[in-house]
DNA sequence: TTACCAACGTTGGTGTCACCCATGAATCGA
DNA sequence: TCGATTCATGGGTGACACCAACGTTGGTAA
């Protein structure tokens, strides 16, 4: 018997530790059932991200899911290539470019937010539904510290 | 008003994704704090480890740190370079290599797990003891789906 | 109008982490 | 003895997060 060991009981109980293999492991499961549509993570999150907002600039695209510009680029990039979304300058402020998810765009779209849905069915298989959301609370309130409940906060 | 626009709002409740944003916020907190003392996570981790296991091989490390052995060879060799541990061949099993934490080592273990920790507190800042506490328990049963409670399962 | 500053998209580059394949030495089992 | 397995190590790849700089465009103050 190869006596397990859990024994780094220290590290183990980090937040931080169990944070980065719980991604890990997330972003396996669905980078792998994205990968039989030719979809990465963050190309799936962008194009959903694209459905959702309409026409949107690309600053904008990447300040709501807390994507560097840089990134922006070159995913909005490998989507136009796929004709997934159109990038057109905006008329109105010509720094922009106003992307719009295409008809085939939204098709995909359906087949990899069903295949992400599942992956993350599969990643939370053993909690309840009620944890589940217990624990996309907590997250919630980890990922964004200056959000604890809603209300547009005047500040800032 | 730069009307924030939360809107991905079928991305952004996904729990793998909120995973990642939290392990990035999270890797971040803690990278930065162990800076300080020179100290990159995972040579953390690993030191933490050998500190609890006592002299243990880098294969047994790996296990249980969930760490790629190529990676542990890496980071051990860095540690053995800042005399942190010392690393010398098991004489039962020449295999292996008997890593075991040096003075210098428990010494700056020390000063990293208080960082670590203290930035771990900055990271569930937001969170009452309790909550933290949920947290870790709905974590450690997404990185460990066949682990819920403890009794060793029959199924293989 | 002219300056000046801020925002946008883009390019280039870095560091960390996860993961895979291959190899030689050593061990264990048949 | 032969074969399978384990161990440590090296080579290499892909995905993310992050930073610095640049030219273009918009908005604003002098």
């Amino acid at each position: 018997m190869p006596e397990t060991s859990f024994a780094p009981s220290h590290i183990r109980a980090l937040p931080s530790w169990l944070l980065g293999r719980a991604a890990a492991r997330g972003h396996r499961l669905v980078a792998e059932a994205l990968a039989r549509e030719g979809m990465r993570m963050m190309h799936h999150a962008v194009l959903s991200a694209v459905a959702e907002l309409g026409p949107v600039s690309q600053a904008e695209l990447g300040r709501s899911l807390g994507i560097d510009p840089k990134d922006m680029a070159g995913i909005v990039a490998d989507l136009v290539g796929e004709g997934l979304v159109t990038r057109s300058p905006d008329p109105k402020d010509r720094r922009k470019n106003a992307v719009t998810i295409s008809e085939d765009g939204e098709l995909r779209l359906r087949r990899t937010r069903r295949l992400g849905d599942e992956a993350n069915d599969a990643l939370t298989a053993g909690l309840s539904p009620a944890e589940r959301e217990q624990l996309i609370g907590l997250l919630r309130r980890i990922v964004d510290p200056a959000e604890p409940c809603d209300g547009g906060g005047a500040a800032g």
